[in-house]
DNA sequence: TTGACAGCCTACCGATCGTTCGGTAGGCTG
DNA sequence: CAGCCTACCGAACGATCGGTAGGCTGTCAA
């Protein structure tokens, strides 16, 4: 369904694209800039990508595929939703060490998506955004969890570690490089407390009020 | 210093380009744009602002300058640390309600800036973040807060915010409106706790391992 | 052998971009 | 009245935008 094998160019083509949204955005990306960094013609692009928007929408779906993918199987690995929810945030950390772009384009859209209504827009991680949630609410249904709003402590979590991704390139400007090195060490330490304090009962569960 | 009085056309200028570079960024705003929104000539918004990067500063300086200034009346009104970190909860959820946009920029600045290497980029918001680390080391230094990476602290507190309140538009159409309505109103409770959790001594200090 | 097609190209289009320029209207100052 | 100022305008600049038209080349099935 999704994988018809596309030729080399088009796949280096959202390879490109999505590097070059990442970094300036969809406004501030051409499709001469596209072009060139694969040194090929404007128009070859447009032959693969028949529009602007289109080449955009590729390379969402692409990430979003891939991310959902990703949780659907850490989901379904048969542990309990406490290690799928640390699995949860290795994985988050890994994909940032590994694709810096993707977190760039994720937070661009939340920007522009809601800006888009001349073209009605489909929001591609609603997928992703329900399987994490799910953790969290079957995690309550089982008595695993402390009683959350799920869908709250979704956000918060991603919250806290998309955005200090992006404040990291400025922040190492505003800070010394130790205390820098220090934040960064932390910071995966941090997201897993958050998940351990706001979810994780304590080890015994004593029926207290 | 600031404020020399600027003629009414350049204040509704800078208030004007606000809501346009919120909603689609540097890039995808135009002096045109602008322009039209006040229904002056395009050449007359270069009378006030000789190029486009000079509209954007201004309008970024404001926000940073409004940001810090508040920060600062709170930092200095006597009250303890805890108490303070409680009204900038207050200050930034009144803020998002008030000036919605100023999120938007924030949040596209942090994006852009690391790009934007050509022209050598100032940070806006070093102090605005400075002022709010300084509550939190002096809450710690006082004991008054459990010992935290202040810098990273802070990134998770208003990554937590801000991430939320980007995704707001968007969030609701993923949710039922009882559910959306419900996660708007958990959310700032949810940011308190977050700093009584993570700062705050137990109330009796039973020197406890 | 032929023809369809994919892939890539050059050349070009109208629209819009940020910016410059020359000029006008009106308000102060001397 | 001259001289100078701010505020604003329309016209036009060169550059770049997304997108189109049409031609060349190679592959491969009929």
């Amino acid at each position: 369904m999704e994988n018809r094998n596309h030729s080399e160019t088009y796949e280096k083509l959202v390879l490109s694209a999505e590097k070059l949204f990442a970094a300036k955005g969809f406004y501030g990306t051409s499709i001469r800039d596209v072009a060139q960094s694969l040194s090929i013609a404007k128009s070859s692009v447009l032959h693969h990508f028949p529009r602007k928007e289109k080449l955009y929408a590729v390379v969402l779906q692409r990430i979003a595929d891939d991310m959902t993918r990703e949780l659907q199987s850490i989901r379904s690995d048969g542990t309990d939703e406490f290690t799928q929810m640390l699995s949860f945030i290795a994985l988050m950390c890994e994909n940032t060490k590994n694709r810096p772009d993707r977190d760039l384009i994720i937070l661009r859209e939340l920007l522009d998506n809601p800006n888009r209504a001349d073209k009605a827009r489909k929001w591609y991680f609603a997928p992703y955004l329900n399987e994490l949630s799910r953790i969290v609410s079957s995690g309550m249904e089982k008595g695993l969890f402390k009683p959350v709003n799920p869908g709250l402590f979704v956000f918060h979590l991603l919250g806290a570690h998309h955005y200090f991704i992006i404040c990291l390139p400025t922040v190492r400007k505003l800070f010394e490089a130790a205390v820098f090195d220090r934040m960064v060490l932390d910071h995966r330490r941090e997201l897993e407390k958050m998940v351990e304090d706001k979810l994780a009962r304590p080890r015994k569960p004593k029926p207290q009020k």
